[in-house]
DNA sequence: AAATTTACTGAACAGTGTTCAGTAAATCAG
DNA sequence: CTGATTTACTGAACACTGTTCAGTAAATTT
């Protein structure tokens, strides 16, 4: 019986129809700017019909975070390359902030936004589970190699994931206006690199 | 004339009056649910009312953003007393991280949310501004004592802040799910105390 | 060919931020 | 004190928002 398949297939057609068209729209006028009926108008349906297909705003917003997440994923794997564990340490953090800068609506979902994060109950945050994953087993490699104390991981990850992640959150939330406009990017970069150095010393 | 004297008071306790009753609302039912037809009710005017004393809402998010500030420069006064630089410095990052648990609400209006932000006109951010510059002066007096080696302040402030940011913004908007809910505040204080110590060995 | 399931929609509900003509009171000028 | 003007406020509306639901037309099953 094909038939059942074939709605099926049908059916993921139409879901994916329905986040293309969502993604298309968010990314060129932003999040704020962008209602149900948008998006319904773009594909040529009803509103109504999006709800057949999403519970409601925040399920489509969670599945367009996933396809963040899998972008980011896909330009973090060029790090795999590298041999030394630190450059591979510092290249990430300079890949996530890169990502933030170059997808801000995508970064903004992944992180940043509530709306995505509000239905989840729990350990359901796969996607952010994994990311977090591949970093400690950087630091894992960071601290066998020699290059960082032994300490826990746990610990050592989450505190080089904040201190990345605070700039690219303070960068997009345009909370760095007491630099000069032009200054901001080559200050972020110097402390950037000052955090970096301090860690091979320090950790 | 005192009239118009009179008049500019009532004017101001007006707007004093439409801000009590907003921070009121908003940090009891959260920042999402609370409409301006809300606070219009709550102190007993028309919603059009509002706008003769904010131009949208925008603004008026601005002005209780403004008195965040207010409060989180009250409760980091306290530390003044310390002597020494460096514990200075780590309580301050203390305090900022307690702040923000302790005024969630506060806190996304000073340093997440976009919309007190949107309207703002390059660097009108006093507030942010000031902040800032204690932090650099407390770097500055960890430099002088000789506990940080000599960097630019501006690059080392800010890749101090970003990290202490990092914590405050991850936590507040939900990331940290990869963790057990119960080990969230012993992680963020493990991952804290590391970051400090790091700086006092690396920096 | 008739009955049933599926996919979709128009219209509505209750809410949002915001504007604006109109009103009543306070102030000013003569 | 009276009439003109300014001020402070409001009701109603506009153009939106997310979401629901009865109704319809087509696809599928019997």
């Amino acid at each position: 019986m094909g038939i059942t398949e074939r709605k099926e297939r049908e059916r993921e057609e139409m879901r994916q129809l329905i986040l293309e068209a969502a993604l298309k729209l968010f990314l060129t006028n932003g999040f704020e700017k962008v209602s149900i009926r948008n998006i319904a108008d773009e594909i040529e349906y009803s509103p109504a019909t999006i709800y057949l297909y999403f519970k409601d705003k925040n399920e489509l917003l969670f599945a367009l975070h996933q396809r963040g997440f899998a972008k980011m994923v896909a330009e973090f794997q060029p790090l795999r390359l590298l041999n030394d564990p630190f450059e591979k340490l510092v290249e990430m953090g300079r890949a996530y902030i890169r990502f933030a800068v170059e997808n801000p609506e995508l970064f903004d979902l992944m992180f940043i936004m509530t709306a995505p994060m509000d239905k989840l109950d729990k350990e359901d945050w796969v996607e952010g589970d994994q990311a977090f994953g591949l970093l400690m087993q950087v630091v894992q490699e960071c601290m066998d190699a020699g290059v960082f104390q032994q300490h826990d991981i746990q610990s050592t990850a989450m505190m080089i994931w904040s201190s990345i992640h605070g700039y690219t959150a303070l960068f997009l939330r345009k909370r760095l206006g007491m630099f000069a406009e032009c200054d901001v990017p080559v200050i972020m970069d110097d402390s950037f690199n000052l955090f970096c150095e301090t860690l091979r010393k320090g950790l």
